[in-house]
DNA sequence: AAAAACTAAACAAATGTTTGATTAATATTA
DNA sequence: TAATATTAATCAAACATTTGTTTAGTTTTT
């Protein structure tokens, strides 16, 4: 789909509100007051409120899965460094994209919207089955342990980011890290997060420490 | 606070109905219609939409830091099987309240609602200086590794169960089970969660697999 | 008789969407 | 090039529903 600029500004400014106050919890008002444009202008772009939402899903979901599998192609790196690129991948990911994530991660508890669950279900089971693949090679390869419940490990993966980076603010203040710059906090948990799953991913993967 | 037959039909069915359609997309109505009673009703009984979602979290709350404190009292068993049993009572918590879980964990994202996003605070505090406690026990006993970080220990138990509980229709279609019985799904679910999430703290707490 | 529980109806405010008109940009013709 | 026609973009206002809450009265319980 082709997006003009105010096409885009709609989007993005939808993406925030959706992002802090949730879909229902934000009106078309509320957007259009925030892109300083007229409200009628939605539903002359998108059709309706819904049909923006579905907008920013395919906006966002374009060039997702590419990079894994780009990152499958790769002939040099061996199945535990592909792994590792996974995990830096995903955490990147959700770090950059953390309004979207946050969207995301409250449409897939239960979406009431039939075509959104339906780009969830297609991203998830096209990106877990690139994840198989990879996994997969390593256990051919003789480096992965038989076994692995690839669901529940992505699962866990997925589910951690995504907790850790959506409630955030709740760390920052547990942990008195209130006062920290965010891009000083965000740099600190990348790391941990980086050393924490490839940690986890090695142990169950190739049953070392 | 005390409560007589009716409002806890009313907050139950609020429960299930915020966790299926979200706080803002559930209307007092539907409520109302659900539960065979006037809309009036939760205004004379709650006060307001509001306050009904913060008597269901008082509701829900009731009871949940006791377990993990008498978890901790407990002498016979040593650090490691007392985090197995925390690991077994949170797997069982969000599987026996997952309609509670799906509310909290959308609101845990971002809540508008400042006294609801107070109360979570309240129990993620309370509870993680609890757990904090079991670890450290481990670590002076000698049974546990230094350096362990517990905020993001915690974000990837509680993330983990929380994202493949309320996503559990997704992993049902992915692994083609939508046919089997819930009853069914749920054990297995639990089994397999149980065993990797023990493994996996086994393995960052002792630095052995 | 007093208090509590319950109801239908009304309230104002907010919701997503459409209408009908106006302005701006682009294409076509003279 | 200048004038005109055509399409696209923009707007304020109106539309019908739906929203959470309150009122004023009735029924039930104590």
């Amino acid at each position: 789909m082709e997006l003009n600029s105010k096409q885009v500004t709609i989007i993005e400014t939808a993406e925030k509100l959706f992002a802090d106050r949730g879909y229902d919890g934000t009106s078309v008002r509320n957007i259009a007051e925030e892109a300083g444009i007229n409200v009628a202008m939605i539903s002359y772009y998108f059709g309706s409120k819904e049909k923006l939402l579905e907008a920013l899903f395919s906006y966002r979901a374009e060039g997702t899965t590419q990079k894994l599998v780009s990152m499958l192609a790769n002939k040099v790196l061996n199945p535990l460094e592909k792994v590792n690129m996974m995990i830096e991948y995903y955490i990147d990911k959700f770090y950059n994209q953390t309004s979207f994530h946050k969207i995301m991660s409250r449409e897939q508890v239960a979406s009431r919207r039939s075509a959104i669950a339906g780009l969830i279900q297609g991203f998830k089971k096209r990106n877990q089955q690139l994840i198989k693949e990879i996994i997969q090679e390593g256990q051919k390869a003789g480096y992965f342990t038989k076994n692995i419940d690839i669901p529940i490990l992505m699962s866990t993966l997925i589910g951690s980011i995504s907790h850790a980076v959506t409630t955030q603010h709740f760390y920052r203040e547990i942990n008195n890290l209130q006062d920290m710059p965010e891009d000083q906090f965000q740099k600190m948990m990348k790391k941990k997060l980086n050393a924490h799953f490839k940690f986890i991913f090695k142990a169950i993967l190739t049953h070392e420490v």
